[in-house]
DNA sequence: ACCTTCAAGACCATTTTTATCTTTTTTAGT
DNA sequence: ACTAAAAAAGATAAAAATGGTCTTGAAGGT
């Protein structure tokens, strides 16, 4: 049940790859798609979006590639995802466009919160910065 | 993303609706599907997966139907949800079946088990007896 | 000019979702 | 025994989502 798509597990994959490399520095996307393990024009896709969100810029022609535009420890997971996958949201009913008309007096509505508050939270207060440094043990 | 598929709607709310009866009434499929606005033969589907799991019992022929087969306090909401949407893992890699190569080392890994562990928090801390009772303001 | 690299959009196979329909089995009541 | 009621089981299927690929075009460097 509810389980990040491919896309999302790409999009975070490749996203880290890019904050490992010094900031500023531009990488292909043939470099980046082979080191995570990605279908390349899988991750042009979700690159491309990327570029238009402002996580990263593009750079077309010889010694192009992409560069993420801010910080790392300005990106967080949750925007990340978000950005792929559509607003965290465990039902339809605390999803930004749906309306149930149960929502008002449904018992269950204020558990499906709950669940979206936490799964939010846990993934704002994760920064790509902190995911691209190399694991301690 | 992550959104609980119509099935797993209508499971809570079909189970609720029988919770929401006398501890042992045997309730027509017809009369849950009609007061909870769920197509009959789609419902039909999903309980007779859940009297297969010993949530509900179920009987055949004249005056047949549906009864809780245990009291609603002893179901839990993570239980309903489990049973027809399946384990909830945000992402594959903590799903029991999900094994990853990176996951030793993967630092995103732990977020994602984080969430999954409150998301089963909550639903674990909900029983249908709680959801059954009407709301109060 | 020519090569490199990303952009954009069309295209497509497979799987999942969301059901419906038909036939069979079980049971209660007469 | 017969009949009607009701769930069980399984086949079928449309629609949507997923997970890509392919082609053409545009921009930039040499
Ligand atoms: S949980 Fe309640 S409010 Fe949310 S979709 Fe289901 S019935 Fe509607
Ligand atoms: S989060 Fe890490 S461990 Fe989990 S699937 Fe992605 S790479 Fe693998």
């Amino acid at each position: 049940m509810m389980e990040l798509t491919r896309k999302g597990e790409y999009a975070v994959r490749g996203i880290i790859h890019l904050a490992r490399q010094p900031y500023g520095t531009v990488v292909l996307l043939g470099e980046i798609a082979e080191a995570a393990e990605i279908p390349q024009t899988f991750l042009a896709k979700i690159f491309q979006n990327f570029a238009k969100l402002g996580f990263i810029n593009s750079y077309r022609g010889t010694g192009g590639g992409f560069s993420l535009a801010r910080p790392a420890a300005e990106i967080t997971l949750r925007q990340v995802v978000e950005a792929v996958e559509g607003p965290i949201a465990p039902n339809r009913c605390v999803a930004p466009a749906g309306e149930c008309v149960r929502s008002a007096t449904c018992t269950v509505h204020t558990v499906w919160r709950q669940v979206q508050l936490q799964a939010q939270e846990t993934l704002d207060g994760v920064t790509i910065e902190e995911l691209a440094r190399e694991e301690s043990p």
